[in-house]
DNA sequence: GTCTATACACCGATAGAC
DNA sequence: GTCTATCGGTGTATAGAC
């Protein structure tokens, strides 16, 4: 399993174009990406990039599992945390989800919008978004919330708070100042004590 | 304010359009609007489009409106009806409008997602969007609920169970069953009596 | 008004030389 | 691996016949 130079050198340039890619969504928007001016932040010739990805789909790809390995990194944070109170835990995950979202917009459009027209994630790179799901899943179990309904309820509340402070209010606190009450609200109709 | 032979005319034949471009938009995606492909479902030159409509922005802006004033037509379901408990008047509301979001795919991108890499919907287009949002607005207030955390709460609320429905269970009831839960929650943290 | 024809600048993708 | 050249497509625009 050791990677060789010459792969190395080929990880390396994949990480610098979607490095790029990145940069570009953040400029001119997650929609505008492409292959000629992204090259051209590189030096490349627009070409040499289908070297490393089989299309510009696929670079949306990996975009696409990039930004679910960092949510699932914010995620680790909940599970090295003290899990004793159900209301703290809850209340953590729902701010950090917010934050997460309105920290990159274009990642959160990639994320968890249909915005790229004709674009959809593959097998491989759902998966990971699935897996982030059930960690989620996981989470609420531990605190006595294991039901489909809950779970359900749970993303619509958290999805719905992030869509609207990211839309409505970027950067703000608008919606995400309102993440105690929702959780406070959420747990009264469960049948979990706080 | 007669409007002309001519003038009718020339409705109608925006109105055609539109309409070809919903087809387009039901068919291949709300993205894959393009000027050529809709000018032959038309049976047109595509150089006439512009005749009509300056640009695609334009045709865009035009579904935009007419989304919006579908929207507008169900909240006035609201309006006539009973509106003596506030319980039943939110469930209807939220009901509503989850199914109005999962009816039209491309619709609920349009208007309520930034789909199309580049466009924004005019001020005049977005002036027919705020104030249906005034009119829900209007309708919380009028059953007690004014202040603007629990608006910000319900429209959270409300978009996060239909982003949720329209993606992940589209023409189900996943979350669309959920709506007598997530009202009685709502209801029940904000002081006003079933 | 609507058509054809043409032009421009851009796009994603590919072939083939080096 | 990287390049140049090219293909067919796009949105947009214009000229000019009918």
């Amino acid at each position: 399993m050791t990677t060789g130079r010459v792969a190395q050198r080929r990880a390396a340039t994949r990480a610098a174009i979607l490095d790029a890619a990145w940069e570009l969504a953040h400029e001119s928007g997650l929609g505008e990406i492409g292959m000629r001016p992204l090259a051209a932040k590189l030096g490349m010739a627009a070409s040499s990039l289908y070297e490393y990805f089989s299309g510009k789909d696929a670079i949306y790809d990996a975009m696409f599992i990039q930004g679910n390995e960092a949510l699932r990194d914010e995620y680790r944070h909940l599970r090295d945390a003290d899990k004793t109170n159900p209301r703290e835990v809850l209340i953590d995950a729902a701010r950090r989800f917010i934050e997460f979202c309105d920290a990159d917009h274009a990642r959160f459009q990639l994320l968890f919008q249909r915005s790229i027209p004709g674009w959809q994630p593959s097998a491989e790179a759902y998966a990971i978004a699935v897996a982030n799901l059930e960690e989620m899943r996981g989470h609420m179990a531990y605190i006595g919330i294991a039901d489909d309904a809950s779970a359900d309820m749970w993303t619509a509340l958290t999805s719905g708070l992030a869509s609207q402070q990211v839309a409505n209010d970027p950067g703000g606190d608008r919606w995400l100042r309102l993440v105690e009450e929702a959780v406070d609200m959420f747990l009264t109709t469960r049948g979990v004590d706080e």
